[in-house]
RNA sequence: GCGCCCUUAGCUCAGUUGGAUAGAGCAACGGUUUUCUAAACCGUGGGUCGGAGGUUCGAAUCCUUCAGGGCGCGCCA
């Protein structure tokens, strides 16, 4: 139950009942009519603007307007009082029955509650981490990683499809250099050949122990001549990087659906066929590009080459498609596998994208409109860097130098749950900072295990009183009276659909942490009221709890355990 | 040079997609435990929302412009 959303219609149909009846005039447009959450120094549970909005095309003051909306919403039986305040805000209370009706919805559809239900359904294709496969994830592949399932969490909780897929890079220069540097740790062990002190191998530890599974699986390859085993090689060495990605992603919580290899795509001849569809679209031409402008272009040699005219979708430049070996670029295949992603027939693709390769999106998207002729199909969310602190310092990482935090590490020593609380408390707009002592720290400083906590206190009200904190509560009547305290809590409750539904459409998780945070402190200051104040306890002298209480608590600890559910975060019932 | 992101309290950040006296946490200071979990709570101080214009009943939020910081710009992936 959306409180706001019922209002918002209710006063949209009041002020059109009003125009009917001549009291009133309104413009076509009532979308700039709001019902909000009122600043908490207001005593009032809703509020809306209607009567600013209606002012000037009435020549009345709001004020004015106001008076006549309040006289029309009075006749709302749920509502006890209005108050009209300064610039024309209505602000309004509800009878303590509304709030019975609100929790009688909740507990009875536990489930439910926050689910957005005015959206059509739908089914989405979300592809992120998407990190070359030539060894195991980083920290810096993280935040992204957590912020893809998260947004998956949210668009499954709204009832819509979500399929959650990886793009395997296992095509192109890089995964050669890593084959070859996979070839000469084989050539170490087999044959006790020094490793060759080459710039472009990859020198991580990992690629060693990659060798010798190879060798132990496969002990009839040689390895004398590169060219005769490198497809092989390069698909087991793969593969191999795969088992180890795939065992971060676990201890982070994420499953994919899929694994897309990029190599299937291009001996498909996919590449070859969308680009035959672009040329009949006239999106295909041979062209020449200017150098770029960045520092290191001394080396461009300009070329007559394929392009696509990305620049016709807003792009800056038409970008080059094939290489002067022929061979496709990485934009092309990526062109080919978004096609391929259009085909599946999904209604929206989702790509989470690092802050590094938001240079890349309008070339994407311009893709993607031409292949599909709309606007809108492709939508891409970056996240942005994650700053590493350790030890008060910034934490560089470096790959040469094989120094740098890899998943395995993090999780082991900070965890599942605090990885991915931090990691989404913030805008993906924004550098993150991850300071790793303070993410352990076992204290308020931590946000999650304040909410944890929260969580945790209302499981030992339920076991003081034999009952577990996940059993569906029978309530026969639903006759409550809330204190104004408690009151502060039912309005966060109430707020907790409008989380959902702007962090599902502007595809924001860091939203969903922030509000658990906001109410789990109103709780924990609730809980300290009992110190003083007997009645502010939840079981009483004589070892029982209240309905009231029962309710109201249940409210509480399932809006935090759903909220917990999509972070994908442990809500423990004892800490 | 161009594109994207950012600039809010000493520090780290929220701010319901234009609303009311701009909010948290940390740090500082002072208090709360014979009582459902103190991993908690309460109180005090702290602001020209980077600057300047504009749009309107109303701007931290939208537009223009300037300044500062980050990321990126390739026939790499």
């Amino acid at each position: 139950m959306n409180i706001f959303r019922l209002y918002s219609k209710k006063i949209r149909d009041n002020i059109t009942a009003l125009d009917k009846d001549g009291v009133i005039k309104t413009p076509k447009d009532l979308s700039s009519i709001n019902v909000d959450v009122p600043p908490e120094n207001i005593q009032s549970d809703i509020s809306t603007n209607a009567a600013m909005v209606l002012s000037k095309i009435n020549s009345k003051s709001p004020l004015v307007v106001a008076e006549i909306i309040k006289k029309k919403l009075l006749e709302d039986n749920d509502i006890s009082n209005i108050d009209i305040l300064k610039p024309g805000f209505i602000n309004i209370k509800f009878k303590p029955s509304f709030w019975n009706l609100f929790l009688e919805n909740i507990i009875n559809n536990p489930n439910e509650f926050g689910v957005d239900s005015s959206l059509t359904k739908k089914n989405f294709l979300i592809e992120f981490v998407s990190a070359n496969p030539t060894g195991p994830l980083h920290v810096g592949h993280c935040r992204g990683a957590i912020l893809g399932d998260v947004v998956s969490n949210i668009l499954k909780f709204n009832k819509h499809n979500v399929f959650k897929e990886y793009y395997v890079n296992d095509y192109g220069n890089q995964i050669i250099s890593f084959t070859k540097s996979v070839f000469f740790r084989c050539r170490e062990i087999v044959l006790k050949e020094t490793f060759p002190n080459d710039e472009n191998l990859y020198p991580g530890e990992y690629i060693i122990q990659i060798a010798q599974n190879i060798i132990k699986n496969n002990p009839k390859i040689k390895f004398d001549n590169f060219d005769n085993i490198s497809n092989q090689l390069t698909e087991l060495a793969v593969s191999e990087s795969l088992i180890l990605i795939k065992e971060n992603l676990k201890s982070l919580g994420i499953k994919h659906d899929n694994f897309q290899s990029e190599t299937e795509i291009v001996k498909n001849n996919e590449v070859q066929k969308i680009v035959e569809k672009l040329q009949k679209n006239n999106f295909i031409y041979k062209g020449r590009i200017n150098a770029p402008e960045s520092e290191k272009s001394d080396n461009w040699v300009e070329r007559e080459q394929l392009l696509f005219k990305s620049t016709d979708f807003g792009d800056d430049k038409d970008r080059a498609l094939q290489k002067s070996d022929n061979s496709w670029t990485y934009f092309a295949s990526d062109v080919a596998y978004h096609n391929h992603k259009i085909e599946r027939q999904f209604d929206t693709l989702i790509n989470i994208l690092g802050a590094d390769h938001a240079g890349y999106i309008k070339r994407i998207t311009a893709s993607v409109d031409a292949l599909t002729g709309e606007q809108g199909k492709l939508i891409c969310k970056v996240s942005q860097l994650v700053k590493l602190i350790k030890d008060g310092k910034l934490f560089k990482m470096s790959k040469r130098k094989g120094d740098y935090i890899t998943v395995e590490d993090l999780i082991s020593e900070v965890g599942k749950d605090a990885t991915r609380f931090i990691m989404l408390s913030r805008t993906s707009d924004v550098e993150l900072d991850f300071d790793f002592t303070k993410v352990k720290e076992k204290s308020k400083d931590n946000p999650l295990y304040y909410v944890q906590y929260c969580y945790a206190r209302i499981s030992s009200v339920f076991r003081n009183i034999n009952k577990k904190i996940n059993d569906q509560i029978n309530v026969e009547k639903y006759d409550f009276n809330y204190s104004e305290d408690e009151i502060k809590i039912l309005k966060k409750i109430s707020q907790w659909p409008l989380v959902i539904e702007i962090a599902s459409k502007k595809l924001e998780p860091h939203r969903i942490p922030n509000y658990l945070y906001e109410l789990s402190s109103d709780f924990h200051s609730y809980w300290n009221m009992g110190k003083d104040n007997e009645d502010k306890r939840f079981i009483n002298k004589d070892k029982k709890i209240s309905n009231d209480k029962l309710v109201f608590l249940k409210s509480i600890s399932n809006v935090v355990k759903s909220g917990m559910n999509i972070i994908g975060v442990d809500t423990p019932e004892s800490m």
